[in-house]
DNA sequence: ACTTTTTCTTAATCTAGATTAATGCGTGCC
DNA sequence: GGCACGCATTAATCTAGATTAAGAAAAAGT
């Protein structure tokens, strides 16, 4: 169990990399995202001080996910060595977070999407540009520019 | 730690309901789904035989999504009080699909997401209807429909 | 301070998938 | 055997959000 400290923009887990480890952020900020076949980038999840983040996979199979600091960050490096301590509360509010997630994704417009994530991470949004939002709404920059305009006028 | 027998269409669980439960699949299939405000079913997942199904949620949060029979099921009904013995293995496993689920949901078309379900789960595509495909997928049974009759004109 | 690079916004056009509606097909039910 | 209901398919229309493009504003680098 080791800290380090990395600069803004530099990656801790590429697509591909094998043993990858878990990240528990102790100040900055991370996130995770994937990049599919046309080349655009869709962020998984940030996480800002106290969170941990990883890939979520079995650790012998080779990561989905990169991962790298959008901030200058500390972070502690764990290993994916759960089993001793029982970290099972955890992973089952992580499963708790991700479930809603599918079900928002299927059933949600784009506003509504962003405005859930207002309520839910009002920090993360003023410390990443707007593009990161969209990209994890799963919508594009534009989309989110407009929608916001439209609900702006609305009254 | 009990079994029972369901006939199709009968409910495990509803919305709302507190002290959910986790069922393990001996035969039979069960689904989850969640309802949004328009009425409209989402179905979450699928659990055939030796699957479990479960909210994905801590015990004491009422639940969100419905539990009911798709064919006459024999179920094993566990509490969720995982903390005695070790499931982290299971726990990663199912998050693990869950993360790949947000990902496709963000990144792949309709017709993509129809293909990796194809390959995932062959046999449950046989046993349930193509509108369940559909709403799983997120998407209407007549796009599901009409994506499927394209491509299979091509070529 | 000045330049370069990102980010945000707006607008026009395009498209995947939603909606609505009508028809045909099974399959279980009386 | 006939009827009703759930399911699948097709077609026409509609819409949320994607794409493309361009310009303004903000941030970052030197």
């Amino acid at each position: 169990m080791k800290t380090i400290t990395v600069k803004k923009g530099q990656f801790l887990q590429r697509k591909g990399d094998l043993n990858s480890k878990v990240y528990s952020v102790k100040s900055g900020l991370l996130r995770s995202y994937a990049i599919d076949e046309k080349g655009k980038e869709h962020i998984f999840m940030f996480a800002p001080e106290n969170w941990i983040i990883a890939d979520n996979l079995p650790q012998e199979v080779p990561s989905d996910l990169f991962i790298d600091a959008l901030e200058d960050s500390e972070i502690v490096v764990l290993e994916k060595n759960i089993d001793k301590e029982n970290h099972s509360h955890k992973l089952i509010r992580r499963l708790s977070v991700l479930q809603k997630r599918v079900i928002m994704l299927m059933s949600a417009s784009a506003i509504e999407r962003y405005h859930d994530f207002e309520n839910m991470y009002p920090q993360i949004i003023q410390r990443v540009p707007q593009k990161m939002i969209a990209s994890y709404l799963g919508i594009t920059p534009e989309a989110l520019s407009k929608v916001k305009g439209e609900q702006a006028k609305e009254k």
